[in-house]
DNA sequence: GTATTATTGCAACTAATTCGCATTAAAAAA
DNA sequence: TTTTTTAATGCGAATTAGTTGCAATAATAC
């Protein structure tokens, strides 16, 4: 199952490399300035979440979102999850520099996690 | 708008009261014992919330869930925020007492925050 | 250049949630 | 207690997000 390289995964990437946000679908598809189909834009980020190229945050809103995060490479050796914010106006999601603390109670295997903020971000103030 | 008593009401109430976790509309719907129609619990539950009787979760899988979460109540003061955990085996989120800290950058406001672990509950292992 | 199979597009499908509208029934008013 | 008001409910249809099966296409290996 080796991956194969073709304009629409690249085209995704550099959409995605671009905003520096976290994106939904239909957000990347707005953006793109050739027409690729929904059901393969779903696919191509999966794809890429599968791949550690992005990773994949979900709103209160229920929607999936995907970011490249580069920032968040960096972070990821020390910093597992961080937080991340979305704002009301523009519909982004952003990776926060902010790391996750916790702690769970005794017995509890962690998985994953999902923390996102919601408000308005400084470029909409 | 003045709110009403009704039996539906009170049996959804009781529902999450008994449970003591955050239940999803579907879960909501299984354990009552009387016919409610979908549309009409999940007017309630927001009805709830609108009144601070629940809050709502929405977890990686994109649902909704809703809590009474009579701990958080007490803790409602002073903590703001909790951790909620979902079970990847029983389905269900719990609210953790465990609060959400964290540091936003300037010119950031935040109006809301939905801290999802996902994993495996200590009743589950 | 040919074969292999990952990738894509399309259409249909599912699941979660919401909405419009007519009906029912709490609660307030008479 | 009866009447009135309007919140609450049920039903069905609509919406939205995401997934899936399948046939066609096109990277990559040979």
């Amino acid at each position: 199952m080796n991956r194969r390289n073709t304009p629409t995964k690249e085209a995704i990437l550099a959409v995605l490399s671009n905003s520096k946000k976290a994106l939904s679908q239909d957000a990347v598809e707005k953006q793109l300035n050739i027409k690729i189909n929904r059901a393969t834009i779903y696919r191509v980020l999966n794809r890429f979440c599968e791949d550690k190229l992005t990773h994949k945050i979900v709103g209160e809103d229920g929607k999936q979102y995907f970011a490249i995060c580069k920032p968040c490479n960096k972070l990821s050796e020390t910093i597992t999850h961080h937080f991340h914010f979305r704002c009301l106006s523009c519909d982004t999601i952003e990776c926060l520099q902010v790391p996750v603390v916790y702690a769970v109670p005794n017995g509890y295997e962690v998985k994953n996690a999902n923390c996102v903020l919601t408000g308005i971000c400084k470029n909409c103030k």
